[in-house]
DNA sequence: GTCTATATTTTGATAGAC
DNA sequence: GTCTATCAAAATATAGAC
């Protein structure tokens, strides 16, 4: 069975602190008191600030990246291209809430793997955009700017991590069916 | 005619520094940089690096605040509030793309004002909550949960402060119509 | 209105004992 | 694996000269 190593608990119980306050905002001593101990203890388990970011980062951009390989590999149409995409942000987001929180807002102070994160989001977005591109070509979609629908349907997405905690008796399956007929179809009777 | 006065040319410089990095990230030091003076020179027209920071996000949401009250009293259906709200988002965002980087990511680091700008923050989505059921109950709004639904577009709309500034060459009026389009009638053909 | 100089706190991180 | 003690750098802010 999985049993989570010190720098694991370490790693999640700062991701539940950078969600509160950003990454900036959070000092080591902070961290040590959440985990009971002194800050320079933590340093037995992990080697910087900076380090434990790019964990919770790079590890949930690589799992977004997988996730969307796999939907650009399917043989679905466009629509349903889209309802596995939501489904993968309800899932991945469910899974975890506050790490997204980190994704989402501090990026920006990674240093060295700074790069490497802004490669994956722009690959995953161009497989996005794609995917609408086709839709509207198949007719499937409505003939509006891509990058217009794009924006609009990620920007729900990104915030998933502040719905999903809030509402804790939710069925992720019929969520995420609940919002994809919201985001694809509308709210217009 | 208006004219800049240094402490609103400071708040406006910090602005643009807090949308890249953060509120927790930015030293006064940062800021005088980008002034071209010293930071003590700072304090000689502001009072503290929090002051600022207080200024930029009240006066915004008072500003959304004021918008939805003139809606709220406008005697139209539930679908064109809905579509006035979004009007009012993409005129705010458009003229103000930095400051609303603030209110949206570093709300939490006010501190005086923090509980003022939590209840209008809650009045504000108490009303907006309102007119989605309001237009469910007269039926122009389909019967989803309307939390989900209140959701999903203020998501879009408090992401605009990042769409607005990549699209320069946008018609407000024009954007606000197909953002309409996709947030109320949907992408799917 | 801006400067230099400085006070005071806080920060990330290391050394070495236990 | 955790502690105490400590360092060096960086933070917000003030005082007083110009």
């Amino acid at each position: 069975m999985r049993v989570e190593t010190r720098k694991q608990e370490i790693i999640r119980v700062a991701a539940t602190l950078f969600k509160d306050k950003g990454y900036s905002a959070v000092t080591m001593r902070d961290l040590a008191k959440a985990m009971g101990i002194k800050a320079a203890s933590l340093y037995n388990h992990i080697n910087s600030k900076q380090d434990i970011l790019k964990d919770i980062i790079i590890s949930l951009a690589e799992e977004f990246t997988a996730g969307m390989a796999t939907i650009m590999a399917s043989q679905v149409s466009s629509l349903d291209k889209l309802n596995q995409i939501i489904a993968l942000h309800v899932n991945i987001a469910g899974r975890n809430t506050d790490e997204m929180a980190s994704l989402n807002n501090d990026w920006m102070h990674l240093e060295e793997k700074l790069e490497y994160y802004l490669q994956l989001r722009e690959n995953y977005e161009a497989n996005f955009r794609s995917i609408i591109k086709q839709g509207i070509g198949t007719k499937e979609i409505i003939d509006l700017d891509p990058d217009t629908i794009l924006f609009s349907i990620l920007s729900t997405l990104r915030s998933l991590y502040l719905w999903i905690p809030d509402h804790e008796d939710y069925n992720p399956n019929q969520f995420a069916a609940e919002l994809a007929e919201i985001l694809l179809h509308g709210i217009n009777k």
